[in-house]
DNA sequence: ATATATTTTTAGACTAACCTAAAATTTTGT
DNA sequence: ACAAAATTTTAGGTTAGTCTAAAAATATAT
């Protein structure tokens, strides 16, 4: 509707090379993780890629992998910020569990209306971050910044806050859920245990608990008033 | 993601198909009439056609036109449902006018999650009409039966409820908006001019108006109490 | 009733997005 | 440093949905 040159498809290789490109803090994504995230062989990404670069999407030099331009990331950032939008509907407004909306999301973030993309923006009360934590780009396609650290980089004794997770698959929402751990909790580590590296934690203030080695490093905190 | 089975492109066919036959008290629906209404040539519309066919979708009788099997139907409502249902949540929630919906609703109705259309029809409260007065086919794929009158059939000086409108153009749409005929207000047919068929009007018990002749045929009306 | 017009289908082709297999390039390990 | 391994690209092919042009079927009009 605003926009007829741009596939389904091609939106979503460029949002996945923006995610990727930031968690490897804007180093070259390679055909290979694409092909993961994409789900098809690296020969389709091999093609996708080819015609990215001539819509210049992409700066790409072959056996090199790509990184955004200007017009990709815009794109991208307007990708994704439908999809952290639309899951923020679904979490306040239809009252989904965090774990439950991906996949609904990444369907929602294509449908084509700056209009609605802005009524709902207010509709929701202009939301800065998703029901996972992360970040919303704002209409012009800025994203905001954030300083996270991951709870295992924290030391002994440091009073955090729970601020998102790095890992959003279903099951590890659905852990955190067990253990009453969500956004905006407070926590402590105690300590780390010798025998396995797993985390000792106070919650709230209040409750004594352990995670494994891998949840607390999926776990982003912020030091309170940073 | 409930099925994997059956494209956005054949879901559009099948929804087309429906409410043609619906238009047409369920007579076949015809090659040309599917491609006017699907943007695309007859020759695509043959090709689709027997596609549909083949997965027992359609009835189709070469040359003869098309209707709906029970499957195709079951397809054709659940499409529709979730279209009516956003077109709500478009008015309602967002405040968007009832001339603004239509292309997003077409967007948004291929959306695949029976937990979403679940949710949604719930957040709305279970709407049984649409903004523009089409009645809302229910989870287990029935369409509700709605017994309206063409504003052009009532007898003089009957008062009447409008209903709906059986046709959905912004341009429709927005004549209607100008002359404050809105779903839910009284109306009552003065006169006919002999000069041009156009219907003098009273509208809420209150206002005297002119619509054309068109006007009052695509205004969906029905006597109060029946 | 039959010639003409209209509608529909078929034939053959195109594009986007995918695939497998093979070739080319880069990386790795000793 | 160079052979082996891994990655990436190219070549050639498939499918869904579209197209134009031509053939077939149906409808219309005198």
């Amino acid at each position: 509707m605003d926009n007829q040159l741009i596939s389904f498809t091609e939106e979503n290789y460029l949002k996945i090379i923006y995610l990727l490109t930031e968690r490897h803090n804007g180093n070259e994504v390679s055909t290979n993780q694409l092909a993961e995230h994409t789900q098809t062989k690296a020969a389709s990404v091999s093609d996708m890629l080819r015609k990215l670069a001539e819509k210049n999407y992409i700066n790409y030099r072959k056996y090199q992998g790509v990184t955004l331009t200007e017009a990709g990331e815009q794109i991208a950032l307007g990708v994704i910020r439908k999809h952290r939008l639309w899951e923020v509907f679904l979490v306040e407004k239809l009252g989904f569990g965090w774990d439950e909306i991906h996949d609904i999301a990444e369907q929602l973030e294509h449908i084509d209306s700056k209009e609605l993309t802005k009524r709902l923006d207010d509709f929701l009360e202009n939301p800065k971050f998703d029901p996972h934590g992360d970040p919303i780009p704002d209409a012009k396609g800025k994203m905001p910044s954030v300083s996270y650290q991951k709870l295992s980089e924290i030391p002994l004794n440091q009073s955090v806050v729970m601020m998102g997770v790095s890992v959003h698959s279903p099951a590890f929402l659905q852990h955190l859920d067990k253990q009453q751990i969500t956004l905006g909790c407070d926590l402590k580590v105690l300590e780390i245990s010798d025998f396995d590296k797993s985390y000792g934690l106070l919650l709230n203030n209040d409750i004594r608990l352990f995670v494994s080695n891998e949840v607390a490093r999926n776990l982003l905190v912020q030091v309170q008033n940073s």
